[in-house]
RNA sequence: GGUCGAGUAGCUCAGUCGGCAGAGCACACGCCUGAAAAGCGUGGGGUCCGGGGAUCGACGCCCCGCUCGACCA
């Protein structure tokens, strides 16, 4: 059809993953700076947000002109943004990439992104008015009552869903009575690992390094100036999403006078530490990732592995 | 120096009348299909400050000591 088919089995993809403070940005951007053509797509739920730069760890202005990033900057922070989304731009990104015959170095800690990307998951539809009457009604006639209509009408889905777990029940009802069709009925499910031609490589560092890197990291970010990015983010609001982000949530907490200024630094601290667990737990489950432990220097030790990856 | 209070899980603290020690947070582990930096679940943890005493039996009562805090000198 055209030259980007061609090039289809000439790209590569590979992915970064691993925890956040890892050091996966600094080791995509050696890797592409060795290498002219790869451009790197960020799989980060919350680097997608205009403005969102300090917290988010997001790449410099110097480096995104230096490499072609992707995936960055993609909405207002006052909008919301999801998975279907991000898997939509992918594919457009990806497919833009390959017709330039690149190859695209996807980088990113949220797990859900990446398997999204990767496995193509197919994600069901949404239907907000279904969804916004059973959030009510889990107010009211309550969650068991909920609970008992999935189990009728998807066993499955119930049976993977626990029960006090009202955002997962909602949706799974959402979708059966939206689209007619069984949540469990949209793909494998997430447990489900098939061969890919994307090649990942995960960063681990020992946990205790982590935990410092982390704290490290947040104090870092504050004196760059993370308050004064939230407050002027705060004068036009933020969307759900967007204002749950680690660090904005909880300086808007402080600036509402709701926590003292070191309590917020300390909640950031601890759950960005909680967040690298969570990352760390969700990556480690796929066996397609090869995992590197890291000594001293990510870049140094993980960088020659990303570039014999792309060929 | 004296009086009073406190000392219990990594942290902050509950613990009735003496009957095998509890919560929240932290931590560990698991789950996750349109909020995922979100959400949900499971679990391991104790010289009850130390020593002595009365009691069938003490975290609890009595005595001695240690540490911290407040107040009085």
């Amino acid at each position: 059809m055209n030259t980007g088919r061609m090039h289809l089995t000439a790209t590569r993809r590979v992915a970064v993953v691993g925890p956040t403070a890892s050091g996966k940005s600094a080791v995509a951007m050696a890797a592409a700076r060795a290498r002219p053509d790869v451009e790197i797509v960020s799989v980060d739920s919350m680097q997608v947000y205009c403005g969102m730069d300090i917290g988010t760890a997001k790449p410099s202005a110097d480096d995104q002109r230096a490499v072609a990033h992707h995936m960055i900057d993609l909405v207002e922070p006052t909008q919301e943004f999801t998975v279907a989304e991000f898997q939509r731009s992918y594919e457009l990104v990806t497919r833009g990439i390959e017709d330039r015959g690149h190859h695209a170095l996807l980088v990113g800690g949220t797990g859900l992104y990446h398997r999204a990307a990767i496995d193509h998951l197919d994600l069901p539809g949404e239907w907000p008015h279904i969804r916004a009457k059973l959030q009510l009604e889990a107010v009211d006639p309550g969650l068991e009552t909920l609970y008992e209509r999935l189990v009728s009408v998807d066993p499955l889905a119930a049976a993977r869903i626990e029960p006090t777990n009202e955002r997962r029940l909602v949706r799974a009802l959402e979708v059966c009575e939206g689209s007619g069709r069984q949540f469990s009925s949209y793909g494998p499910g997430l447990e489900s690992y098939p061969p890919s031609p994307v090649v990942q490589i995960g960063l681990m560092w020992p946990r205790d390094v982590l935990a410092t890197r982390v704290a490290e990291r947040v104090q870092s970010m504050l004196r760059a100036g993370l308050l004064a990015e939230v407050r002027r983010l705060a004068e036009t609001g933020l969307s759900k999403t967007a204002a749950q982000a680690l660090g904005y949530k909880e300086l808007l907490a402080y600036d509402r006078s709701e926590v003292t200024y070191d309590e917020a630094v300390d909640q950031i601290i601890v759950r960005t530490r909680q967040f690298a667990v969570r990352q760390i737990r969700w990556f480690r489950r796929d066996p397609r990732v090869r995992w590197i432990n890291i000594e001293h220097d990510p870049v140094a030790e993980v960088c020659p592995l990303v570039l014999a990856a792309l060929v």
